[in-house]
DNA sequence: CGGTATCCCCTAAGATACTG
DNA sequence: CAGTATCTTAGGGGATACCG
């Protein structure tokens, strides 16, 4: 067993119905946070997809994940298995052969993830245009701070070349505030 | 800025309405990944939660996420608030005030999120026993292949000390296949 | 085929120190 | 107070090799 939540930890108690983040905040070291690591990992939500259509072998998966590497598949799978979410099934054949199928748990959790997504896909447009102007905000604000910084710089230079301070007026041609 | 999404990358084209892996599986480079990459990492989310509830300064934040360092707090605020979930109000004061409050869309995808902690907590019990099944399976199947491997081990010894093989029978009292 | 074991690299994140 | 800059380390994840 590579890692495997200590079991003393694994239940906190429902206090009560209410909404609190300081729950939420105590909550994470328990479920929540657990399942959100394991739902965002790099491959489980890519096999979680896969598998809602129908099962699938190890290898079918490997082939449809597309960059996944033997080691991680393996992980990912055990991961799911143990936490409910995926069934193994193993057929006593040769060459062996053995499914993972979505259990009707992974498939209700399938189910919420796609409300993510849907989110994603209603908004995208938005985030972008948010990262774009982000973006432009912070270039301006690159720009001004290269230019003071030419200035500080130019105006030393300045008074060490000549013994003293210049004019009351940066490179720029601006008037210090 | 320290990563920031090629902009060539950024828009793959919404084909169709059908829900499709393949399709999924592309727009992973695409939009969903990020998000989700965003909303799942350590803090993100604990941001989120306590913003919901009110706007907060950078050191009241600090405070209430508890364990977060001042570099990963700013870290995650910048990329909360490049996606136009968090938006960030600085006040001219002495000494200065930095209120961070969740945007429109911030508050949107929090409700979304709300869904995924709701079925984890409905669903906490189930994973407990599949994990704790899961574990005592495992631990089984170790102790199966630790009595197996000393069989092995022992009948290998006793090969090697009286010169061939004894009679065939292995150390367990099970006959061989 | 369906894995596990091993090595190794690279980056995300913590600790620490400094700045406007 | 609200950050950025720098250094360092743990572990996530790829490549490879081997087992049942």
């Amino acid at each position: 067993m590579e890692d495997g939540t200590s079991p003393s930890l694994s239940y906190c108690g429902d206090t009560d119905d209410g909404y609190d983040v300081r729950q939420w905040d105590v909550r994470e070291d328990c479920e929540v946070r657990q399942i959100l690591d394991r739902i965002a990992d790099k491959w489980s939500l890519l096999v979680i997809a896969l598998l809602d259509q129908r099962s699938l072998r190890f290898t079918e998966l490997r082939r449809q994940v597309d960059g996944i590497s033997q080691r991680m598949l393996a992980r990912t799978l055990r991961h799911l298995e143990r936490d409910g979410l995926v069934s193994r099934t193993v057929h006593p054949s040769v060459p062996p052969r053995v499914d993972y199928a979505l259990t009707p748990l992974g498939a209700t959790l399938h189910e919420t993830i796609r409300a993510l997504v849907t989110w994603t896909e209603t908004h995208q447009q938005e985030i972008a245009a948010a990262r774009a102007a982000y973006d432009v905000r912070a270039a301006a604000e690159q720009r001004q701070a290269d230019e003071e910084a030419a200035a500080r710089t130019a105006l030393a230079r300045a008074v060490l070349e000549r013994g003293g301070p210049g004019p009351t007026q940066d490179v720029a041609g601006r008037v210090p505030r």
